[in-house]
DNA sequence: TTAATAACCTATTGACTCGATAGGTAAATA
DNA sequence: TATTTACCTATCGAGTCAATAGGTTATTAA
């Protein structure tokens, strides 16, 4: 399941995109269209600025604004981002031990199988597709 | 993410399929075999009787076995029944309370059109296509 | 210069899940 | 009748999830 912290920060990317004139977005209007506490996504924000997926800027006419244009985005990397990691099984995850039963497990292919159709797919996906014009 | 109760259950499963010889299958060994904890598969393989996906028997002599051949269980069905839901977020699971926001929502393809990808997969895999010969 | 705006920071919360462990009871067979 | 085995209830510590709360710093417009 992915969890609120990745499909909220989707929906942020999208407002930014639909709303973006330039100038920053602040982040009350974000929460106010997308019906989410401005609190609990200033936590949110917060993290996709550090991961380089957006900027923000303090003060009056601060806000927040793509660094990117939407089609140079891609839902895969916000996701992976923002959830740590996009693997189905712990064992397939960045920075996971290596499993000493890797050589016999007779269900490593499914689950490695899976996690390259779910890399593909939402690598595949791309901000500017989610995108109302 | 799946958690240990999804990825152990599918392992017994394989297990029963590669040690049926027509008699039950006692979970000491199973766990002996697996290198899980006996008593947690105990929790585990308690949901699997009540799911229908195999049958108990107890005493000397006693422990698991399939209640189909491998061919007929699908990878798909056991995830789902123990992990309760296959879907990616919240508001595609089962039972969920219906989203108000469903109809303008720009996300809400991006995540059925990939629970649809994912359910494709897991239901077409099957225990027997698991098992080692 | 000051008031307003908005990002940024740290901490805390309650509910829940995860992955087990523990100890006991009932059933079936050798 | 002893042994084996499933079956049952309860509990646990650690962690995550989804927020809430309150304060500080930066920037700009009046």
């Amino acid at each position: 399941m992915i969890s609120t912290k990745g499909r909220y920060a989707i929906r942020v990317m999208i407002d930014l995109a639909e709303h973006d004139n330039g100038t920053y977005i602040p982040l009350k209007d974000i929460a106010a269209r997308q019906e989410i506490s401005k609190k609990y996504l200033e936590i949110i924000v917060k993290d996709m600025v550090a991961g380089g997926l957006i900027k923000g800027a303090s003060g009056k006419g601060g806000g927040y604004k793509l660094l990117r244009k939407p089609e140079d985005y891609t839902v895969g990397e916000v996701i992976e981002l923002m959830e740590g990691s996009l693997a189905t099984v712990a064992c397939l995850a960045e920075g996971a031990a290596p499993c000493p039963r890797a050589d016999t497990c007779e269900t490593l292919a499914l689950w490695s199988d899976f996690d390259k159709l779910k890399h593909d797919y939402f690598y595949g996906k791309r901000l500017s597709d989610l995108v109302k014009q």
